[in-house]
DNA sequence: GGCCAGGACCTTA
DNA sequence: TAAGGTCATGGC
């Protein structure tokens, strides 16, 4: 079959609904419920029995040390952050990663989250994984993965976007699709490296059509950043009705956007 | 049919 | 700098 690994703090369906990332879909084997996600033209499907720490890949050893390990931030000892956040003391906090602990901050494209957070603004998750899709499908290359045999479509680049513009329509985009050229122009104009250097919050908001929370999370998802803190709709909520006297991460603040995840994915599932 | 969504921009004061 | 209106589209 595949290549099967343990992990703590590692939750194959948490990471796949905790938002963070638009492209992991279920996907079934015979009678095996997983999950499949695409990073920079490699595809993989990944199994775990829920409570289990044992975790199946559909790749080979050497294509899982190479590129998955780290996709999947598995050598980060997240018990360590979870021993600190417990010193905060926060019931909130407390509850909300108990309830998500196998969630990871994943080491995702920037390009790709980029505009994928554009994209995001103004629309619901399922929306936003659809259109994401779509977007793959129209502009992406369409591979078949050797060890699946499955067709999936790649994300595609800023030239593959620009080259004809007009196919945007498709995607239903509304105001975004500016947006989404003058993020494409600006990467093929200066490289997406001047993005991933320096301050990326910073750099992202050079780009029209995208403002603190999509840079923050740009920041977080894109570039690993994890001491940002991406403020939406959800953590606003949170914020204003858990802590109106101000939220005090102090002794956590280099993993805050991880408890940002935790926050977010358990509002969700009580709302 | 009104309301809101992993917001940001523009105008006004 | 802060507040309010506007922007497309979709689902409930």
């Amino acid at each position: 079959m595949g290549y099967t690994f343990c992990s703590d703090n590692f939750d194959i369906r948490q990471i796949a609904d905790s938002g963070q990332c638009f492209r992991m879909i279920p996907v079934t084997t015979g009678n095996k419920h997983g999950y499949r996600t695409i990073y920079k033209g490699h595809y993989v499907e990944v199994y775990q029995e829920s409570g289990s720490n044992k975790v199946e890949v559909s790749c080979d050893e050497d294509t899982f040390n190479n590129v998955w390990r780290e996709y999947f931030d598995l050598d980060t000892d997240y018990s360590s952050y979870a021993d600190r956040l417990i010193m905060l003391n926060d019931n909130y906090i407390t509850k909300a990663y108990q309830y998500g602990k196998g969630i990871r901050i994943l080491k995702q494209d920037p390009f790709e989250m980029l505009i994928s957070y554009i994209i995001s603004q103004q629309k619901r998750i399922p929306n936003i994984m659809a259109t994401v899709e779509k977007l793959c499908k129209v502009y992406g290359t369409k591979v078949m993965d050797e060890f699946t045999k499955k067709e999936y479509y790649t994300f595609p680049n800023s030239d593959e976007i620009l080259s004809d513009v007009s196919k945007l329509d498709d995607l239903k985009l509304g105001y975004r699709d500016k947006y989404i050229i003058a993020a494409c122009e600006d990467v093929r104009s200066v490289g997406i490296e001047w993005f991933t250097k320096g301050n990326v919050y910073e750099r992202a908001m050079t780009v029209k059509g995208v403002g603190p929370k999509v840079a923050n999370c740009y920041a977080l998802f894109g570039c690993h950043q994890l001491n940002r803190f991406p403020i939406d709709t959800w953590i606003n909520k949170i914020l204003s009705r858990e802590y109106p006297g101000g939220i005090n991460l102090t002794g956590c603040e280099d993993f805050a956007g991880l408890i940002q995840q935790y926050m977010f994915y358990y509002e969700r599932s009580i709302s």
